[in-house]
DNA sequence: TTGCGCTGAACAAACGATTGTCCTATGTTA
DNA sequence: TAACATAGGACAATCGTTTGTTCAGCGCAA
């Protein structure tokens, strides 16, 4: 329906290719300015735009890119999206979401379906610690970024942050606040962000000469439901921890809601600290202390990585790593960073 | 670099043409079982895998569909494309995802690139009344269908919930607990949320006798920001009322900041009612009052509708209202529905 | 022997754009 | 006046598929 090349060509009375150059601003056209008036006059009235299908499949660029999560529904993979989306759309590049639900197989079949439709590149926050998938985009030569989550042996293009460090400040703030017993929500040992955080858990308290005890350190994958079921069990030990370091922010609010359900004080019987920072993290009562990274800045700085790649057409090995922060609210101060003082406000308006 | 039809043509000893109609089954060929044989092996050991732009520039169709939205990072809106996603991931396609802002300049400049792209389709869930995007569409023939807001007369298909009915339900609700006076967060009246909410919240008021009192309706657009802006004049009057409605779940959050800020105790002192029912509602303290709609419902329907267009080639003028639902929590009712009690927690869970 | 009807493929024309090369009038120079 | 540039475009191949049409060979019947 839309005008092609050759009915504009047909009505100007010249061929294709002169549209094409002139339309294309084509710098070494030689061409009389009478002719190229009329050309211009003509894609000006018609609104003329290149079939973005038809250039991409002589071009070899779609200008399209994909961000590949486990699911959007979970803030802190809809402000990472926001982060592509902002940095590559001003380059004219249009963004793909798929959500995985953390199933290999619907992430293998997205892959798949992207590859057959030729995208540019590839934005996964979704990998595992050697994930098949991931050497398959290697293999095909896709360009493609890691965020968040890395994979095999740090040899992929990564954006994220410290998880090691990051899991190592919240527990050490527990300690410093004088907790002997802290659980840890941990992340499946399947992904970088599980081991890492873990890892920092661990650390910190060896490092405070405090023994790790296995019963307090329960897998509970990434949901808020997760969080919940693994926080239940926790809770009901004879000898329960009195406070909690939670692998995200949405397990941290799954044990909110059971500390409440238990009748436990926030955080006077139990304090809990999560990760990542997300906007909720700042509006639950008490509000959630936790481990700040810059989400939006995952994406953004991802999405130039990728476009790098695609630029040079070399294959990027680049890791952006950045600082957790340790945020302090009223989970494990009782009155600190309350939503009721107003600087805080800006901090999550701005996400 | 992945393998060609040509070069799969030249390794069978075969035309192209052939390799293309064994790989996609063409009932009606002809061929000598060995051949085919010969053929199908090849196709199964290179991983053949069409080109999706070519095979769109030939059959006219890409297999993407395009998602606009305001912004992601609102979770009303990632559950819609959720449901978007899963209702069209099935029948193949793959889902752009792009936010507006609420700025018609970038809704204009993204749908203009999407056009360009030859998208199969659009679920735009960012419209205005009267909104010339909605129109430029509809005369560019791309199928489309709008979500949650309409636009013009009501000609164009679309998905929503029945806001009029939703917001007199809101009102009468905090009418009936005994409320005198009762202020309204308005949407903008350019959108179609806000026109409709705010008539059912007029209606309310007026069927029950109570005068509308024009200082209590102040608009404050859809962020949680804008929400407490308005709910900060609003609360400053020396008459301030003793409930609000809010034209959506972000809004009321807003509020709700600004209440605590105030000292003012909810429900007590200020009751609360919100509209959509994100799962953020759930998880306030106390837990927020609010309109339910089907959120993911809403985008996955949206789809169907989307699809049924491009399957019969035909635009439709289908639109599919839900009934609005109101959910009694505690911003309006003491104790009522707080995350405490346990059945309240797969609601939210299902999102 | 001629002709007909099948089978099993090859041929070729699109889809719409991009881009290196070639052609034809002019006008210029020797 | 013949040779030669140069300007101004036309030509044509190509990207990878799809699909209507054609075609060669073979078996069989008249």
């Amino acid at each position: 329906m839309p005008v092609t090349l050759k009915e504009l060509a047909a009505r100007a009375r010249v061929h294709p290719s002169t549209i094409s150059r002139v339309a294309n601003h084509d710098p070494n056209l030689r061409i009389a300015p009478p002719t190229r008036q009329r050309i211009e006059e003509l894609l000006r009235e018609t609104e003329y735009r290149p079939n973005g299908v038809a250039r991409g499949l002589k071009l070899r660029q779609t200008l399209v890119l994909a961000v590949v999560i486990p699911d959007v529904t979970n803030p802190f993979f809809a402000a990472l999206f926001r982060g592509v989306e902002d940095a590559a759309s001003p380059r004219g590049y249009n963004v793909l979401l798929c959500n995985t639900d953390g199933s290999p197989a619907r992430q293998r079949s997205h892959l798949q379906s992207l590859h057959a439709r030729r995208v540019d590149g590839v934005i996964m926050a979704s990998s595992f610690l050697k994930d098949p998938t991931v050497r398959w985009l290697r293999h095909q030569g896709i360009p493609y970024v890691l965020v968040n989550r890395f994979s095999d042996e740090g040899h992929d293009p990564f954006v994220g942050s410290d998880d090691l460090v990051g899991g190592r400040l919240a527990t050490e703030h527990l300690v410093t606040l004088g907790h002997r017993r802290i659980g840890h929500l941990a992340g499946k040992l399947t992904v970088s962000t599980g081991v890492m955080r873990r890892r920092g858990y661990l650390a910190a308290l060896a490092e405070h000469g405090l023994s790790a005890d296995p019963v307090l350190v329960v897998e509970c994958g990434y949901t808020e439901e997760g969080g919940a079921r693994a926080a239940e069990r926790m809770l009901a030990l004879a000898d329960r921890p009195t406070a909690i370091f939670a692998v995200t922010d949405m397990t941290a609010v799954g044990a909110f809601g059971v500390a409440r359900r238990m009748g436990l004080q926030i955080p006077e019987e139990l304090a809990i600290v999560g990760y990542n920072d997300i906007p909720l993290a700042g509006r639950m009562v008490p509000s959630l202390t936790t481990v700040h990274v810059p989400i939006h800045e995952f994406g953004a700085t991802a999405a130039r990585l990728l476009l790098e790649q695609i630029d040079t057409g070399e294959p990027s090995r680049r890791r952006v790593i950045f600082n957790p922060e340790l945020i302090v609210r009223g989970s494990t101060v009782a009155g600190a960073g309350n939503p009721t003082s107003p600087q805080q406000v800006p901090a999550f308006a701005t996400e």
